[in-house]
This record gives C-alpha cells, structure tokens and sequence, in this order.
DNA sequence: TCTTGACCTTCCAGTAGGTGGAAGGACTAT
DNA sequence: ATAGTCCTTCCACCTACTGGAAGGTCAAGA
C-alpha cells in the first residue's frame, strides 16, 4: 500500500508518516520502484502512534508504548507508569495555566479598555525597581 | 553595564538577552572593545520581557506590547485586547488539557498495573479497524 | 506515442523560544 | 607572564512536525 493510502486509512499526513519512519517508528518495506509499501502491521502501527499522540505522550513515549504493544509479554505496570506520569505532567501543566488564567483574568478585568494611557496590565509588567524590592513576591510587603 | 550584570538585574539568561537582541527586542549600544552596554532603559525593558514572558505572552505579543509600553499615548483598550486573547487562548488550553486529563486518569484508573499483559491503555491505543468503525467516534455506535 | 496530472521520492529550510558548546578576544589580579 | 573570568560570534540542537523545490513514476486520455 502506498504512503497516500496509509495516510488515509492511519489519518496521519503523509508527511508525518515519513517523519515517523525517519526518526525509526515505522519500517515500511520499499517497491522496486522506490516507493513505500505499508503492510497491515505498518498501518496498525501509524493508527497506534496517532491515538497515543493525540493523547499527548511524547515520541519518546510512543517508542516505548510502541515496543510494549508489540510485546506479548509485557506487563500492564510499564504501561501505567508511562501513562500516569504522562497524566501527572499533564495536571501539572493545568495547575500552572489556571494560576496564570486567574492572574491575566484579574488584569483584565481591573483595566478599563478605554482610549487613555493609564493601564493596571502594563503597571503589572512595568518594572519598578530593578533587582530591588520585587513586585511579585514570595515574601511579604506588610 | 556588562551582560553578566544585565543578566543579573533582569533576571533573564545572557544567551536570552544575546536572542532578544537578534530578534530585534532590545538594542544595547557597544563599547569600542565590541562589549554590549546596557543603559537603565534596556534593563527596564528586559524586565518587562521577562515579566510578559512569564505570563505567557508570545514573543510577537511582547514585541507589541513594548512598542505599547514606549508609547505615551497608546490606548489601555490596545493593551487589554492583546491580553484578553491571549487570556482566551490560556482558558482555551486548559480545557483542551482537562478533557485530556479525565481521559487519562480513566485508563490509568481502570488499568490494574500489575505484571500482566492484559491492560485498557493499550486497548485503547491499538487500532481495532482501520478507517472503519471508530473507536473514539463522534457520532452515534447504538 | 505523447502528454497531463496525480502520485511518489529526497533534501533543505523553517516553525517557537531559546540552550549548549566551541573558538577566540578582552580584562583583571597576581 | 599567566591564570581565570568575562565577553564575542557562530553553529548545532531541542520538539514534532510542515512547506516547498526538484525530480522520478504511473495511469488515463487524445
């Protein structure tokens, strides 16, 4: 089957599916011709890296998700670990983003949007006092 | 004043302050040994780079929103647009990771992680037919 | 048979926002 | 003089692709 094809029935460009086979994640076989013939195993194995990308594990996890779906004797533990650390990251990444959606919200809300100058976003951005008393503190200001 | 000490009193990286420079951000004059030469000004505005970055503000946002932070008679409405997308960007994403999460968090759940082959993780990562039937379908399987 | 168009190939460059390191010049203290 | 620290430029690398150029291949139609 030819790159298009595989790119169609694993719904990942053809350009990716290169990619994958560069970096060493897929191995097609090639026609005399030059081109790549994927066979069944190839698309199932393109069909796996989309679903595990889109869940969000790195390459590098995929190489790994990849050599455990191939291996009949592994042990569900090896996948969980990936995928709860995978998920730690993740809730790590929404902690942060929801500390700096309440900071911008917060921002936004106390600047009026009006054609005068005065603006409490660019205040926050503006630096007071350089290497001195910080703006943003861990300590106190009382 | 030296690299090393802008560095210092911004709180950015020197290699950062070197890529901010090439980037057109700041433009430290030079001493006649070739040394960058930080004024007050340049400071400040590293800072303020370093405060938007923070924030989570593009590159080419801050670029803005520098030119909005030399400018005297800019409007407060300029600031706050740039802010409330960026803002709607951040929201955007948190969704996007919270969905991700809940995904996550029930494969890891329901995988029992012992040393057995037989795991939900891997069920849903492995394609069960190929540009047939979906198995994460938007539409109906009843 | 020739040509058109769709498909395939490789290779190079660019994306965002830096970071690491090499090679070499400048400055300071001893 | 020399050691050590600072500075310079330049090039490569990171993630995970994506776009495009130049050129080979194949199937269909005039």
């Amino acid at each position: 089957m030819n790159i298009g094809n595989a790119s169609e029935q694993s719904g990942l460009p053809a350009k990716t599916i290169r990619y994958y086979e560069d970096i060493g994640l897929v191995q097609p076989s090639r026609r005399e011709n030059g081109y790549r013939d994927f066979a069944v195993q190839d698309l199932h194995k393109l069909a796996f890296l989309g679903r595990a990308r889109s869940l969000g594990f790195s390459i590098d996890e995929c190489r790994t998700l990849l050599s455990l779906y191939e291996d009949r004797e592994r042990s569900s533990a090896d996948v969980k670990a990936i995928a709860q650390s995978h998920l730690a990251r993740v809730d790590q990444k929404i902690e942060e983003l929801q500390a700096l959606s309440a900071t911008l919200r917060d921002l936004v809300v106390r600047c009026h949007g009006d054609d005068r100058p005065d603006c409490p976003i660019m205040d926050d951005l503006t630096p007071s006092d350089l290497a001195g008393t910080r703006k943003h503190p861990a300590g106190t200001t009382l």
